[in-house]
DNA sequence: GCATATTTGTCCGTATGTATA
DNA sequence: CTATACATACGGACAAATATG
């Protein structure tokens, strides 16, 4: 279940999955070019594979890749943010309106819940945000659909990386930790349809929350 | 917005084309491995561009890597095909459901509708199923989002797939369309929550029509 | 069970075109 | 406008894994 090294995956995926730790870190910023030949000579590989791992992050859409004049990492406009927010809302709150009760997903989403809790306490707002996108993916999990699962991982990611580039992430997550404690035990009860509502709620300030931070410094 | 030839694409992207057509025509038949050096000097391109086209095509779920093996066009499993239609009823019906009256998008659903129509009486069957499908793309794309609609794309792309080694279109896409008719006539009047209960059993009369002449043949 | 042929995985060198200083 | 840098694409090479006789 790791992801940065060795097991069944061939070279370019684990580059792959090393390109996909910088992007989160902030180790890549947004906009940033990364050129084949520095990279490629950067983690020792070929040109040849990086290209193959490029593939594969551009169809993520993490990476954009223009024509002859490379890859860069993807700028997060404000239509983009609107977009992802719309995936959210169809996949999370569809996924949470047709749950089963009892279904293991819920026990998921309340361990992410508490992980997020107690890294809310040391402070430490990176764990606090990857628990908090663990708990979403828990919603989304519930629909019982591996495609579905990571096609919104890959939607998740991109929205990370506008938050790294806001690099304010407490502000961001801060608010939501109770509100989803909130939802998490409507999903306990089985009640579902109130668990949907108050998602759509958390999605819709979110949403604005994000497009606030952003418009506030960065443009584009 | 062909696909086959070149405009501000390159290569790989250009050969991902050529072989997502030779998958939906049934050219390259499910379980069959695509050999690097045979399709490479059939297709007159490099080993290495046509692996950047695969990485491509397995990411869109139309092909299957096995490592150290090579590449298969990933044959249907139930369990896929079960997938498939989970997928179809989060987005297709959470699409609808939050619908905006007069969409543009509705009139693309009428017009897939008519060209379904007009196809059925020659009657030429893998045209049915190209309209069929652009009118639930269509449907998707009341969400206006373009990261569902891509998605959205290559799940039913696989779902097509099955569909040819089927090779039952007739049987398979005849009784709905005119039950697609009769959604879409809801959607013109702005009737969404009825739209979206339609499309629930037709999705639902769909999965069993499809699962029935997927067990009826092949196995696995 | 073994030796051999085939194929993938990966790398390198290089030619060509495109964009930028 | 020339020069330079870089992406694009090709072909060949070889090790390692896999399939075949």
């Amino acid at each position: 279940m790791t992801d940065t090294e060795g097991d069944g995956l061939d070279l370019a995926e684990r580059i792959a999955g090393v390109l996909r730790e910088r992007l989160i870190t902030g180790a890549a910023v947004p906009g940033e070019q990364l050129s084949e030949a520095a990279l490629a000579s950067d983690l020792e590989v070929s040109r040849n594979t990086l290209r193959e791992a490029f593939r594969i992050l551009i169809h993520e859409g993490t990476l954009e890749r223009i024509p002859n004049r490379g890859v860069f990492v993807r700028v997060p406009s404000v239509s983009s943010i609107l977009d992802v927010f719309r995936v959210r809302r169809v996949i999370e709150v569809g996924a949470v309106r047709e749950a089963l009760p009892k279904h293991p997903a819920i026990a998921d989403a309340r361990a992410a819940i508490e992980r997020a809790k107690q890294a809310q306490e040391i402070p430490e707002w990176t764990i606090v945000g990857t628990a908090n996108m663990e708990f979403h993916s828990a919603l989304v999990s519930l629909a019982d659909s591996p495609r579905l699962n990571i096609f919104f991982q890959n939607v998740l990611a991109e929205l990370r990386i506008a938050f790294v580039s806001l690099h304010s992430a407490e502000h961001l997550h801060a608010p939501f930790v109770e509100q989803n404690e909130e939802l998490t035990v409507l999903l306990e009860q089985g009640r579902m349809t109130e668990a949907a509502a108050e998602l759509e709620t958390y999605l819709a300030r979110s949403e604005r929350l994000v497009l606030a931070s952003f418009g506030r410094m960065g443009q584009s």
